[in-house]
DNA sequence: AGTGGGATCTGT
DNA sequence: CAGATCCCACTA
């Protein structure tokens, strides 16, 4: 069992800062759900959308309610909804208190795959986490997870690139683009994704 | 109290 | 490109 040594976790801190800023830098780290069963599932986030104040696709862009509040407080905790009845998407909170904004987390590279995904096609497997939707089914990832602090303990937590495991990822270009799925900001270019990544979502 | 739309995904 | 499916914010 690899205990993850401690400056390889990123504290809450490093994301109290604007999300267009923390959306790129979280390219190539990696996301780690330790599950109730005690399993843990790890994979090498390859796709982000930030979204900020006076951003009009930001759910906390009129008011504050009690669904989006979270994103109004300290960096560093999880931020799920519930989206079209069915799926669930995973945010962490970033900047300075007060400033609603976070980052979703929409793709993940599968390092560490669940004992269940296992039997599965590497083709397939490299799909699993490939959107919001799928990646918090794929972690478990439901909105008894919002508003948690994402660190060391918790169900979720994120931590640095390590070189080696990162090399083949390392090499692929860092795209930014417009967001996806949005009728309002479309032309706010706050996306990241890996070129060339087959875990990235609508190809 | 009623309603309409949404940061998605799958299959036709 | 339609359908599944449900919470929540907004209107009255």
């Amino acid at each position: 069992m690899t205990l993850p040594h401690p400056s390889q976790v990123i504290e809450q801190q490093w994301f109290a800062r604007p999300a267009p800023e923390v959306a790129p830098d979280l390219i190539g780290c990696v996301l780690v759900r330790q599950l109730p069963n005690g399993e843990r599932l790890r994979g090498i986030i390859v796709e982000t959308e930030a979204y900020g104040p006076d951003d009009p696709a930001c759910h906390a862009y009129r008011k504050r309610t009690p669904r989006n509040a979270v994103m109004f407080g300290v960096a560093g905790y999880s931020y799920v909804y519930l989206i079209y009845g069915m799926y669930h998407c995973f945010n962490v909170v970033t900047d300075q208190d007060g400033v609603a904004s976070a980052v979703l987390i929409r793709a993940l590279a599968l390092q560490d795959i669940g004992s269940e995904s296992a039997a599965l096609s590497p083709k397939a497997q490299a799909r699993l986490a490939a959107g919001p939707g799928k990646l918090c089914r794929c972690l478990e990832i439901d909105r008894s997870l919002s508003q948690v602090p994402l660190m060391h303990g918790q169900p979720l937590w994120f931590e640095h690139p390590v070189r080696e495991a990162d090399a083949e990822i390392s090499s692929l270009e860092l795209v930014q683009t417009t967001r996806i799925g949005l009728t309002q900001g479309v032309e706010i270019p706050w996306r990241w994704y890996l070129k060339g990544s087959a875990a990235v979502s609508k190809l």
